[in-house]
RNA sequence: GGGCCGGUAGCUCAGCCCGGCAGAGCAGCGGACUUUUAAUCCGUUGGCCCAGGGUUCGAAUCCCUGCCGGCCCA
């Protein structure tokens, strides 16, 4: 036997090497699973209640997560996907080499046992294994069985430890998962057809903020990753895919906190014939129906506060909002020096490079955003924050767009899409010199695209939803790290 | 970018204020135990105290710089 003085990983690969002499394979081609743990207590406690005991013998297989000696028996904790699943091992029972790979067994193996199941003398239903082969031997030990794993780099970094540690974190990426399932199920039952689009592009368009760049070595030629999935979605419509969406990764070349990562999902869909109301009323419908799908109710909790998402929601106007907030009515301030020299005087930093869009949206970010927990629209944003929306028709500094809020989150962003090429490229013009004035967000004209629309765009309802908040809100989680499986960290 | 907090055994954490042999629980190793389940009992191994510099007779502990992480602010 070891002696105790080696590392563990060194008392592990010893073993290994013992289990290797006596013709063992510590790491076994095949394996044989008639049920999963979970299937396998259910079958026991339905022979109980109905009497039709003793039942065939079953196979289980799972990793060593516990383990208790007690003289001539053993118990062992096994989990698999399903749950877990007790198994009792009595020397009885064991062959001579079997008992003889149970000394070498260590938390963290995974085996392979079968046996009848039967209920321990505790009331624990459990396996009595016949036999018990190894399946895969851990050279590491696992996080500690009580407090698990804490450290929140580690959990982030080795996010496999966090999955088999942490019971919690597995739910959470299942219900990000039924969400994304759930979003597909709505759109693609209205008819929405779901495309891809490209990520590498020669433009990052649609949206104001840095890319990334790469380099495409054999056309020698800079490319970007798609900032948004906008643009190209456009072309579809035009193209006359009506009801289009795509669920993709975007990448923005930003700072990393708890509500941002560099790379994060949305969903953008696109409806022509359809306008920024008619977008409004499907966005409140689809995250109750995609709560009510995952959740199974309409009322969840974040971060504390009980939140209810049965539409309708409330619409208000984003000049209200702001008004109401801060006593700030910036149709009152058409220029950007006035509206400055009053933003500044509530204490938000500002600089010389922002525009009155910019301004707005430092209102709205600071001082309105945070305190939109229960669901709300808000309505009617500044064309210059807007370059792709369709103005008012009364009022041509506003456009026809609306964003969501949830748990003082954005969690949507909407709006009658600008169909008039013209207009379109009057716009680009208009965010290419506040970009000449400092403002490195600013949208990029895209030739290409602007072509298309000259080809004509049917009328258009468009639709941005960030994935990874929505379900932050959906698992009450307080950071972006805790939905996304393997957070962008330092090296 | 700024402020605050943290980094000590595989894991979870003490020790740091007030400098003086590196600690506990779990895990591991050896032993007892034929129905345990955070099993129990006896014994026991295990350390780049994040890194580098400084102060000091002496630094995990005090000072400086850096790295990594978290929270808050911008």
């Amino acid at each position: 036997m070891s002696g105790g003085k080696e590392t563990l990983q060194e008392q592990r690969r010893l073993k290994l090497r013992r289990l290797r002499e006596r013709g063992i394979d510590p790491y076994p081609r095949s394996c044989h699973r008639s049920h999963t743990a979970q299937e396998a207590a259910s079958l026991f406690e339905e022979a109980e209640r109905s009497g039709s005991l003793p039942l065939p013998d079953v196979s289980l297989t799972g990793r060593i997560v516990a383990r208790r000696g007690m003289g001539k028996l053993t118990f062992l904790d096994l989990r698999d996907s399903s749950g877990k699943v007790q198994l009792y091992l009595s020397t009885r029972n064991l062959s001579p080499e079997a008992q003889l790979l149970l000394q070498d067994l260590d938390i963290g193996d995974h085996v392979g046992a079968q046996g009848k199941m039967l209920r321990t003398r505790t009331g624990e239903v459990s396996l009595e294994a016949k036999d018990i082969v190894l399946l895969s031997k851990a050279l590491h030990p696992l996080p500690e069985k009580w407090h698990g794993l804490t450290d929140t780099e580690a959990r982030y970094r080795q996010r496999y430890l966090d999955l088999i540690a942490n019971q919690e974190v597995k739910s959470a990426f299942q219900v990000r998962s039924r969400v994304i399932a759930a979003i597909r199920c709505f759109l693609d039952s209205r008819g929405f057809l779901e495309v891809e689009t490209p990520v590498l592009q020669s433009k990052a368009g649609g949206a104001m903020a840095r890319p990334f760049i790469t380099h495409h070595n054999a056309l020698d030629r800079d490319l970007y990753l798609r900032i948004a999935t906008e643009l190209h979605l456009k072309r579809l419509i035009i193209g006359g895919l009506d009801k289009v969406y795509e669920i993709g990764r975007i990448f923005r070349n930003e700072g990393i906190d708890s509500r941002h990562n560099p790379e994060f999902t949305t969903l953008e869909s696109y409806q022509a014939y359809a306008d920024y109301r008619d977008v409004m009323a499907m966005v409140e419908e689809m995250v109750a129906a995609v709560a009510g799908d995952v959740l199974g109710v309409a009322k969840i909790s974040y971060n504390g506060q009980e939140i209810d998402l049965t539409p309708p929601w409330p619409r208000l106007a984003l000049r209200e909002a702001i008004l109401q907030r801060t006593g700030i009515d910036f149709q009152e301030y058409r220029d950007a020096d006035a509206l400055r020299a009053k933003v500044a005087s509530l204490d938000i930093q500002v600089d010389k490079a922002m525009g009155r869009g910019k301004l707005i949206d430092r209102l709205l970010s600071e001082k309105v955003e945070p305190n939109l927990i229960q669901p709300i629209f808000l309505l009617d944003y500044p064309t210059e924050l807007s370059p792709l929306a369709k103005a008012k028709p009364q009022d041509p500094s506003l456009v026809e767009r609306f964003e969501a809020f949830i748990g003082g989150m954005e969690i949507a962003n909407a709006f009658t899409e600008l169909n008039d090429p013209v207009e379109q490229r009057e716009r680009f013009a208009q965010q290419a010199r506040l970009r000449q004035a400092g403002d490195e967000e600013a949208d990029l004209p895209d030739e290409d695209f602007l072509q298309a629309m000259e080809y004509g765009m049917p009328p258009c309802g468009g639709l941005g939803v960030g994935i990874d908040r929505l379900a932050m809100l959906l698992t009450d989680s307080p950071s972006i790290r805790d939905v996304i499986l393997f957070p962008q960290m330092r090296d």
